[in-house]
DNA sequence: CAAAATCTCCTGTTTTTAGGGGATTTTTTT
DNA sequence: AAAAAAATCCCCTAAAAACAGGAGATTTTG
C-alpha cells in the first residue's frame, strides 16, 4: 500500500524539521515537502497533490487562513491539518470555516499528529482536547457578547473611531436619525447607557 | 577542543525536534539533553551544566520567564537564549531581565541559532532583527502613552465605567466643573476630540 | 408566502460633552 | 523659599449624544 503523502507549510524552519524528525519513522506517512510561505506552496500543488497538509496559520506576514481557503478551493480533496500555538477561537474558527478538516496545537506529540492525519484522511474532524475546550468555553462566553448586525459593527467601528453621528451619516450615505437608532440599539444590546462605556465594553470583548 | 554542550527546554515536542535535526551537523555543537518543563529542566541541571540553555518563554502553563531567572541564579556561568514565537516587547524585556543573553523567534534559521549559540558564549548579547526592531519600535511608541496625573487616571476610569461627570463629581467629591476640566486635559493629552476616541486609545494603550 | 429581522427615517425633549476662556488654592519639585 | 505642576472651581456657548416613541421599506429566514 502506498504511503500517505504529507506536505508541511510553515514559517518556522525548526518546526518544518520537528515534524520531519517525528514523522520519519512512520512508514505509512512520508513527507514529500514543505513550504514556507504561501506562494511556494501552491507553486508545489500544481506540480504535485499531497493527501495530507500541515499548515501553519501564521505564515509571518502571510495568513494561513487565506491560503487553506485557496487550497480548498482548488484541490477539494486535499485535507488541511491546521497548526497553531495559538490556541484562539477566532483563528480556529475561521481555519475550520476554511475547510480545515482538523486543528493541532504545537505542543502536539507524535502520535496525536499520525492519528489526526489518518482520521482527517477518513473524511473525520479532528481538533486536539485543548482546542475543543476553548470551543466550549467560547460558545459559554458567548451570552456575553451582543450578536450585532452587519450596519451595527460598522457604526461601531466608526463611533469607536471617534467620528460623530453626522460624520457617520456622511460616510455611510445616510441619514443622522439613522445613525442615531442605531446607536440607541448598540448601547441597548451591550446593556450600557453612554458612549463611554459601550466603547470599553466593544474593546473588553475585541470588537474593535 | 569540546563540544559546545546545548539544552533545550520547549513544551513543543516538534521544536525540540527540530532544533536538535538543525543542530546536528553541527560538530562544535552538542545537544546534551532536552526538557518540557521547568521541574525536568531545573532537574537536569543539577546532574549536569551545559554552556547554553535553548529555552522557550512559553512552557504551556508555567513561565519560562521565571525558569530563566532561577536557573541564573542558581548556575549564573549557563548562558540562557530564549526562544519564542512572540515578537512582543514586555516578554523580550522581561527575558533580558532576567538574565537571559540573548532572545530569537522560532522562524530562525540554523545559522542564525548557531551564531547566537557561540556569540552569547563569548559574553556578547544577541537580539535576532526583528525583536531589534520590536525594541525600537516600542521605545519610539512609548511617546504615545501621555502621562497622567493621579486625578486624571481615577477620572479615566471612571468615565470608562461609564459614569457621567455628575456621578464622578458626587462620588470625589469634587465639583462638576472640575471633572469637566479634567476630562478636557484628558482630551487634549490622548490628542482625541471625545470620549469614543478617548476611550479606545486608552483601552489599546492598556490603560484602563 | 408570511413572519421576523434589519435598515431606514422622522419629531421632539433633555442631558451630557466639547470648546473657549480665566482664576485660585494646594501640592510637588527644584 | 521659589517655581512648577496639579487640582480645584467658574463663566459662557454650541454641539453632540441620549431618551422616547413611532413608522415605512427592504431583506432574510422559517
Amino acid at each position: 500500500m502506498n504511503p500517505i503523502t504529507v506536505f508541511i507549510v510553515d514559517d518556522h524552519f525548526m518546526v518544518i524539521e520537528g515534524i520531519q524528525a517525528m514523522l520519519q519513522n512512520e512508514n505509512d506517512l512520508q513527507v514529500v515537502g514543505h513550504a514556507s510561505n504561501a506562494a511556494s506552496c501552491i507553486s508545489f500543488l500544481k506540480q504535485q497533490q499531497p493527501d495530507v497538509l500541515l499548515m501553519d496559520i501564521n505564515l509571518g506576514t502571510e495568513s494561513g487562513i487565506e491560503l487553506c481557503k485557496e487550497v480548498k478551493t482548488m484541490y477539494p480533496q486535499i485535507m488541511i491539518l491546521a497548526l497553531s500555538t495559538f490556541n484562539q477561537f477566532s483563528f480556529i474558527d475561521k481555519m475550520m470555516e476554511n475547510g480545515a478538516s482538523g486543528y493541532l496545537l504545537k505542543n502536539a506529540e507524535r502520535t496525536e499528529i499520525t492519528e489526526a492525519i489518518h482520521h482527517v484522511l477518513k473524511g473525520g474532524t479532528y481538533l486536539s482536547r485543548e482546542v475543543t475546550d476553548t470551543m466550549k468555553a467560547v460558545e459559554e462566553g458567548k451570552k456575553d457578547k451582543p450578536a450585532l448586525t452587519r450596519r451595527e459593527k460598522e457604526i461601531l467601528e466608526l463611533v469607536a473611531d471617534g467620528l460623530t453621528n453626522q460624520e457617520i451619516a456622511d460616510q455611510l450615505f445616510i441619514g443622522v436619525s439613522t445613525v442615531d437608532t442605531h446607536r440607541k440599539n448598540l448601547l441597548a444590546k451591550f446593556n450600557v447607557k453612554n458612549t463611554a462605556s459601550l466603547i470599553r465594553m466593544a474593546a473588553k470583548l475585541q470588537m474593535i
